[in-house]
DNA sequence: TGGTATTATTTTAAAATATACCAACACGCA
DNA sequence: TGCGTGTTGGTATATTTTAAAATAATACCA
């Protein structure tokens, strides 16, 4: 099937498709497709470029054919939405309850997820001085990966 | 001249026509008008909320008009935009250098800006281990205020 | 295997958010 | 006064997201 996905990201499809089954949920192929879209970019991708690249292989694919996949997967976790771009990223460890952090380059445009407690819990600290109870976090940095800060020292 | 603005949030209005003036930078009527329209709001609002308001007493407005008002205020940290419910919040501290973080209710709507160097920090340090450089963070928690907490005890 | 309930998909449409572009005007300065 | 830059006006359009209704597919149970 997957001949598009490198070895690792063909393990993560079949976890991802194992983990909807388990939970008795439906892995479709349609969702599947958009799956495997999400799966193919290391950088966060939009709605509509998702929607371009499955037309190619799913002619009668709109708007809501994407959004309701994402949203299937935004609700399992398999898939988080990065705020600051209106994009989309697969999830790499889904399953065992982590937070999210992003890493967004806004030179190449790579997002790297990141799942520091530290980071959770320090904000979380901060707001019980106000009182305040946190059910989501949404954290994202941009700025320039390592890939892309030349590595010449002088 | 702002009768609908408490005494704070009308020294506050000085504050940013001083803070622009001295920057040499035009608070114009019509930035003073969507500036007023935001202090007004505690919690953060939408562009066309802004520019349905805006239309009460300018009526040649349209979505440029705020967008390009918006704009000019987020460039001098003079407002802030929540990106995960693409609303804006006018900053009540601005001028001093800080992180900003927002504490979202979801249930009043209720936005607090908060302003945790720790928080930033700790992401920071998080991101070093990546070698990613940040240049800019975008925090939001979203989740139930002090006020919309019950303070029943039992 | 057939019936039934549920869930997914298709399709059309539109709402909500944001930008591009160009012309006209106004203000600050030479 | 005239020039240049920045601001506003106005039209249009792009982008992102959701609604709603009809149809189709699937799971599940008898």
């Amino acid at each position: 099937m997957n001949q598009t996905l490198s070895e690792s990201k063909e393990l993560l499809f079949n976890k991802a498709k194992d983990f909807c089954e388990d939970k008795g949920v439906r892995f479709t192929p349609l969702r599947a497709k958009v799956y495997q879209i999400l799966l193919q970019e290391d950088a966060s991708i939009g709605a509509y470029d998702i929607l371009d690249k499955l037309k190619l292989i799913e002619d009668s694919a709109k708007p809501p054919t994407v959004y309701r996949a994402l949203d299937f997967f935004l609700e399992l976790g398999l898939v988080h939405k990065v705020e600051s771009t209106n994009t989309f990223k697969a999830c790499h460890h889904f399953g065992c309850s982590h937070p999210v952090q992003f890493l967004i380059c806004d030179t190449c445009g790579d997002v790297k997820e990141i799942s520091s407690e530290g980071v959770k819990e320090t904000l979380e600290r901060q707001a019980l001085q106000s009182n305040f109870k946190i059910m989501t976090q949404t954290i994202e940095a941009h700025g320039i990966c390592n890939q892309c800060q030349g590595t010449g020292i002088s």
